[in-house]
RNA sequence: GGGCGAUUAGCUCAGUGGGAGAGCGCUUCCUUGACACGGAAGAGGCCACUGGUUCAAUCCCAGUAUCGCCCACCA
């Protein structure tokens, strides 16, 4: 017979809470609510404080992947908290044109589709092209976002070729080159050979790559001399040899000309300070078209730069390896000159740092070339300072230093791509090689012999303009003049430099010293498990739809989150997903729960008077929870927040406030109906807090817990520093030490859960707690004793006595290894608080609180000793019982 | 070559100048009326090594070892 047909005040409620928990069933649905309602879309013409967060704009052909889950669950739980608190919250989306990764990948979509190559289109052709590409496929993270429950604004959605966009990146393109802080120069750039553009210099990775080093003897008797190369091919095109002025080996050769080999051509061999005498020969060979330093030496001396390599790698020069490949022609000429006897040494393999293209990963050829650059040396100087004096805030802070080493040894930014995709450098050439920069309004220069530079600009371009184009900018929009600057900008570490320090030195530059944020949060990367980096050839990628779909976007951002430790990278694992979604099930079921059992919030919280302990406790921990919540936000500690919601949530509230209770809600009438209102207040305010994190499930179960409209717009919980109560605390303390003592008697003695043990308790009015005798008893499964009641055997803890009648033989071996076991540990610890105690030299420095709490510590222990030996003589021998 | 960081339970990671923590995994018992995606009780760690500072070091300092990351024009 159940509790609720015995006892009428207790009825079971009927709700619409399904059984189970399906996020499929509810998340789509949820979020569209959301969109529909307008509770994304920020209104610039309200009173309310602004907080602002531009997404890190996704390339236009990427798809979901875990980093982006990552990132945006944080901004995501940002921005919810804050539009809880009253905000006008813009959280604003958007995508990158990406230049180089969507030309070639819509280069081999055309070669699929239509079995064309670029070079069969016009540029006007190829570029409508990558719009109808963009148009069909580009954007699939959009949806993918939607699924995760990315609250942005999508009525404000941006793209970086939008006009708007493109008219921004015109404007400030033309004030950097009134200001002289763009330029155009031929220089050393790196140059990818495969995409057939330069690069900036973050663009290329280096590693060590097993290449050669060859000694060879150019000139020949007391006139010749040794330089030592990695690039034997390009001696075709040396124009010099270089030795340091003070190196005396060579002093009688400095000014003479010795003949190239395998030339004929005739060199000057100079003095100059970049020769390392102790390097090899200390002789270095120089070739100012494709080497940077030489290119430097060169400049010093005056050299003429002799260019041997075209722009696909391939010899230019004429003579025999004209045509070859740079990795053909390098064996073929150290095979001419070992030939000539002009080998002197090889060393074979020579690890040395070799430059590779970012993104696929082709050796960079380092090439004289005419490109444009960015002046970065006085922008650069206003973003660091703007950091350095405290206008930006770095979290972590100790990424700090990895940003000032970057923005303080800024070399000049090449921005010139040779690609069609991308925002065309508005620079016209003339007839008589004038050079007009256009300006949004200004008409391009007609005529005969006119025109247009044919570059595109590094993508990273238009993004350091993200934080204030998609605001409107350079028009003075209603949304610029309110959301400008934006409060947070939340990205990894690894696009420091791309990303971060360039939208530092434009936004500070175009919006009048106005840095684009107030903080920066830089976040760690996603591995696997086991830490290690995610790649499609270790084949321990993931894709989070997959996850999305087995176990709910709460599942896996509750993950996410609880990995975010501040600059840390997070590991992720399946395994894990499942635990968080154990844990939105355990929620589920808690709230279900008490909604059966008739938890509302429609009631005001009764006075702390008329609460029973365990209220007073659950409430006082609430408010402790609450406050730890809101510093670990400001200081964004997303790990220490989920772990700390999960833990209150999972061991509070679920194992012990509700276990307490349940036999209130038994008994019924007031003190059933107290539960019901404190319960309805405690789900109520744990989902208000989990919602950032886990928004879809918490907004389903708050709305059938209040019957409220949305948890979205929920006012975010309340500190409540009167709710702590330190007395109420101790009780429950007090009622799990019992509780548990006898769970862990019982399970040493086999007791199956189920068997009910008669008991009698004594010492519970002394202890202040005899109002909860029938949770004790119900908590740890005691039955009332009956007539035929014997102790057998008794367990002490504080001044509580719980003697039991196990009718019949216990494990006193059992028993007796535990209590052993205990008093052990109780000895130890008080050998240790005896040590200190008799130290003198602690008694006179230590604090007198730190000596204060050994000896509380020394008290305890003694305390734990007596009650054990107790217990123990109680026990009897370990024969039988009594 | 320079700089930074790490080393804590089987795995992945928190943490603190004064009593070693979490998740997952593991062991035992249990379909008890929200939940087996669950409950209860447990096992498991000279906090990398060596010195130093201190009344007291897993924590501060120095060095060593190992690992990782970033930067770098030594041909």
């Amino acid at each position: 017979m159940s509790a609720a047909a015995e006892n009428p005040a207790a009825p079971r409620v009927a709700v619409e809470l399904p059984a189970q928990l399906v996020p499929a069933d509810i998340e789509t649905r949820a979020y569209e609510r959301w969109v529909e309602a307008g509770y994304f879309t920020a209104d610039p013409s309200t009173d309310r404080q602004p907080y602002v967060i531009v997404i890190p704009p996704p390339n236009v052909t990427g798809v979901l992947h875990l980093g982006h889950a990552f990132q945006h669950t944080l901004m995501d739980a940002l921005t919810r908290r804050r539009r809880m608190q009253g905000f006008e919250v813009l959280w604003l989306p958007g995508m990158d044109h990406a230049g180089i990764a969507t030309q070639t990948m819509v280069e081999r979509h055309l070669v699929e589709t239509e079995g064309r190559s670029k070079s069969d289109y016009t540029r006007e052709e190829f570029v409508s092209r990558v719009w109808e590409w963009k148009a069909r496929y580009g954007g699939q993270i959009l949806g993918q976002m939607r699924r995760l429950g990315d609250g942005v604004d999508w009525s404000r959605e941006r793209f970086t070729m939008d006009d708007g966009l493109s008219r921004a990146v015109q404007t400030i393109f033309s004030q950097l080159f009134a200001d002289g802080l763009i330029f155009r120069d031929e220089r050393i750039i790196n140059w990818c050979p495969r995409c057939r553009t330069a690069l900036s210099d973050i663009e290329v990775d280096h590693h060590d790559d097993a290449g050669e080093l060859v000694s060879i003897r150019y000139g020949d008797g007391d006139g010749s001399i040794v330089v030592a190369t990695t690039r034997v091919e390009t001696m075709l095109g040396d124009t010099a040899v270089a030795v340091h002025p003070d190196d005396e080996r060579y002093q009688h050769l400095v000014g003479t000309e010795i003949e190239l080999p395998l030339t004929g051509r005739r060199i000057p061999v100079v003095a100059d300070a970049h020769c390392d005498p102790a390097f090899g020969t200390g002789a270095v060979k120089v070739t100012p078209a494709h080497d940077p330093d030489d290119f430097e030496i060169g400049r010093r001396h005056g050299l003429p730069s002799i260019t041997v390599l075209d722009e696909t790698a391939v010899i230019v020069a004429p003579g025999p390896f004209q045509g070859l490949d740079r990795f053909e022609a390098r064996p073929a000429v150290t095979a001419a000159l070992r030939e000539e006897g002009r080998i002197v040494a090889e060393k074979r393999p020579y690890l040395h740092a070799v430059g590779h293209c970012g993104r696929c990963d082709t050796v960079i050829e380092p090439r004289l070339s005419l490109q444009w650059f960015v002046r970065t040396a006085p922008l650069a100087k206003e973003a660091g300072d703007a950091v350095r004096d405290g206008r930006v805030a770095v979290h972590p802070a100790s990424m700090e230093s990895r940003y000032f080493d970057w923005v303080d040894n800024m070399h000049d930014w090449c921005i010139s791509r040779q690609l069609w995709w991308g925002h065309r450098i508005p620079v016209w050439y003339g007839p008589d090689g004038e050079v007009v920069c256009v300006g949004p309004d200004d008409e391009p220069p007609s005529g005969l012999g006119w025109e247009q530079d044919p570059d595109v600009l590094d993508t990273w371009f238009s993004s350091a303009l993200w934080p204030f184009s998609t605001l409107g900018w350079p028009e003075q929009t209603a949304e610029l003049e309110r959301f400008y600057p934006t409060d947070v900008l939340l990205t990894g570490y690894d696009i420091i430099f791309f990303w971060v320090a360039r939208m530092m030195m434009f936004g500070l530059y175009a919006m009048d010293g106005v840095p684009p944020f107030r903080t920066i949060v830089l976040t760690g990367l996603v591995r696997d498990q086991l830490g290690r980096k995610m790649s499609k050839s270790k084949g321990n990628s993931v894709d989070p739809l997959d996850w999305l779909d087995a176990y709910g976007a709460d599942a896996l951002r509750l993950t996410l989150a609880r990995g975010a430790n501040p600059g840390t990278d997070v590991p992720i694992g399946e395994d894990w997903v499942q635990g968080s979604r154990n844990f939105t099930t355990k929620l589920w079921n808690a709230t279900r729960f008490a909604l059966l059992n008739g938890a509302t919030t429609a009631q005001d919280l009764p006075p702390a008077e008329a609460l029973e302990a365990p209220d007073r406790w659950i409430l006082s921990r609430l408010a402790e929870l609450i406050d730890q919540v809101d510093a670990w936000y400001e200081d964004y500690q997303f790990a220490k927040i989920a772990d700390a919601l999960y833990h209150f949530a999972w061991d509070e509230v679920c194992d012990w406030y509700v276990e307490l209770v349940k036999v209130r809600l038994a008994e019924g009438g007031d003190r059933a109906q107290t539960v019901r209102v404190v319960l309805g207040h405690v789900l109520d305010r744990l989902l208000r807090l989990l919602h950032p994190m886990v928004p879809f499930v918490t907004e389903e179960l708050w709305r059938s817990l209040t019957g409220g409209e949305a948890l979205v717009v929920a006012p975010w919980p309340a500190a409540e520093p009167a709710w702590v109560d330190p007395a109420a605390t101790a009780t429950v303390i007090e009622l799990q030490r019992l509780v548990t003592e006898v769970r862990r008697f019982r399970s040493d003695q086999g007791l199956r859960p189920a068997q009910r043990v008669p008991a009698r308790v004594r010492g519970l009015t002394e202890a202040g707690i005899a109002v909860h005798e029938a949770e004790i008893r119900s908590m740890s499964r005691l039955d009332e004793p009956g007539e035929a009641f014997t102790a057998s055997t008794s367990l002490q803890v504080g001044g509580v006595t719980i003697e039991l009648d196990l009718s019949g033989a216990i494990d006193v071996a059992a028993e007796r290894r535990r209590l052993d076991k205990e008093r052990a540990a109780a000895e130890k610890e008080l050998v240790t608080c005896d040590a200190k105690l008799a130290n003198a030299d602690f008694l006179a420095r230590a604090p007198d609180a730190v000596v204060a709490k050994i000896t509380g510590r020394r008290q305890v222990a003694l305390d734990e000793l007596a009650r054990l030996e107790a217990q123990l003589d109680r026990l009897g021998p370990a024969v039988g019982t009594s």
